[in-house]
DNA sequence: ATGTGC
């Protein structure tokens, strides 16, 4: 396939045949739109050795895709669909596809600021990244310290954060600054497998492990005063990020679901790209079914990133005396979902589309009715984590979005390299003494994940954010950089 | 990402 530059951070692979092996026979399947890489020449260079643009072409072939597809800056290769990837398809007719969502449903993202000078933490930092990894569970099968009925569980599934508020945890305030007010709805908790539940019910407010962290980190830089007046941010102001998903909860609906649409395509005789970008059509009671359990995921994940804000809070509180409502919720969003959303389809359409975010994040321009009031003039707040000893960004989302990425951006390095070559490569003992050197503070459940999460074994968080800022699609506010880091 | 298993 041809990859032509068109712009100076646009790569795009122009609507064409594709003929794919499936099983023993060639097939000739035809893209309906061209495929587009947003990157410049050093992330397209990281992109293009892996699977990203193959599996973006793919998608671009299913029954109702509109406009484009979209590999984000961070893309890399995953599971049917790179993650950096953005699809839409028709609201009637269009594929869903489980794999456009990807496997930790509503994994995503919090920031609050705690109002704090670095200074005034500094030296309680060991005991603040010590605190929070002893009263958040971490690690791989990790368990809340929850005890909750199955009745509890299916509340959380249907209603998302408000069974949490409700028992106390977080504040009523801080709906506003969620990303659907931390309620996705249309789920139904009746749909969700036992095996999901069983799986899920002793983990709600665990992190996890991968990816996810908590981090306590000091704004470096600002780059947009006005947006950083109004989100109450300032130079070597303390904030916290919390990055987790829906854990086992939202891993069994996923693989249910694959499942189900697996034997689905194959009762139908219907074959996809890759057998991994299986789907249904949107309108079906098949796609219907997948979409209301991944929104009871999605619902376990929003309420699990609230518990564990909560514990967050009061661990600040018991280490440094700082009242938990001091530390305010600058925003809270999802980078693995698919929406129903409306949007120029091109052409002069406009229409319902699924947007499936893949490691995306959404980025409404300022004045779109789903920015929070209090930050409606300058674009809904996007958070986008480097690795471990590297900086987090904080911006907003920029008119260009909406043309560009069905409002969308990256959602934070993207891997470079593989877990497993990252473990030979390096050595988790070292990583840490090297962070250690930077000032960061880091506490991981195991020295494994510290190879695996490597800083070198991420794209340059720099270049992956200065793409979209380039691009118009977001604009960059502060940049955050880590000084206490708990990994699972 | 994940009790890293059909």
């Amino acid at each position: 396939m041809i990859t032509q530059r068109v712009d100076e951070n646009i790569y795009e692979v122009p609507a064409d045949m594709k003929l794919i092996k499936v099983e023993d026979k060639i097939l000739n399947f035809n893209m309906k739109v061209p495929a587009r890489i947003y990157a410049n020449e050093y992330l397209m260079e990281r992109i293009s050795k892996d699977k990203s643009i193959d599996q973006i072409t793919n998608v671009a072939c299913l029954p109702g895709i509109r406009k484009h597809v979209i590999a984000m800056s961070d893309a890399h290769q995953g599971y049917g669909f790179c993650i950096g990837g953005v699809a839409a398809t028709d609201i009637e007719g269009g594929a869903i596809s489980p794999g456009g969502v990807g496997y930790d449903i509503n994994c995503g993202v919090r920031l609050l600021k705690t109002g704090l000078e670095y200074s005034e933490v500094s030296a309680q930092l060991p005991e603040l990244t010590e605190g929070l990894f002893h009263n958040i569970p971490s690690g791989l099968g990790s368990k809340g310290k929850l005890h909750i009925t199955p009745t509890d569980l299916n509340q959380v599934l249907d209603e998302g954060i408000n069974w949490a508020i409700e028992k106390g945890f977080g504040y009523d305030k801080d709906r506003e600054f969620c990303e659907d007010h931390g309620f996705t709805q249309g789920a139904d908790s009746s749909l969700v497998s036992k095996r999901a539940k069983d799986r899920g019910i002793r983990q709600l407010g665990s992190l996890g492990s991968g990816n996810h962290f908590i981090e306590i980190q000091r704004v470096e830089e600002i780059f947009d005063d006005r947006a950083a007046k109004i989100m109450g941010i300032q130079k070597n102001q303390v904030t916290m990020m919390i990055h987790t998903g829906s854990r086992a909860m939202g891993h069994q609906v996923c693989t249910d679901s694959l499942q189900e649409i697996d034997h689905l395509m194959h009762r139908n005789g219907i074959i996809a790209p890759d057998r991994e970008l299986g789907y249904a059509i949107s309108g079906t009671k098949e796609a219907d079914r997948y979409l209301a359990q991944m929104r009871a995921a999605a619902n376990f994940a929003w309420t699990n990133r609230h518990i564990i804000m909560h514990w967050a809070r009061e661990t600040f509180q018991s280490v440094l005396g700082l009242e938990p409502s001091q530390m305010e919720l600058i925003y809270g969003l999802a980078h693995n979902i698919l929406k129903q959303e409306e949007h120029d389809l091109g052409n002069g359409m406009r229409g319902m589309v699924n947007v499936h975010r893949k490691g995306a994040t959404r980025a409404f321009p300022p004045g779109h009715p789903d920015v929070p009031d209090k930050y409606k003039e300058i674009g809904q707040p996007v958070l986008i984590p480097g690795s471990m000893g590297t900086s987090s960004y904080l911006c907003v989302g920029q008119e260009k979005a909406m043309d560009l990425s069905f409002a969308s951006t990256a959602h934070g390095g993207g891997r470079e390299m593989s877990r497993s070559k990252a473990k030979r490569q390096f050595w988790g003992k070292t990583i840490k003494q090297e962070l250690g050197k930077q000032g960061i503070v880091v506490r991981a459940a195991s020295l494994k994940i510290l190879a695996e999460e490597a800083p070198l074994a991420y794209k340059n968080i720099d270049e992956v954010v200065g793409v979209s800022h380039n691009l118009g699609i977001i604009k960059k506010v502060a940049k955050l950089i880590p000084i206490g880091v708990t990994k699972g």
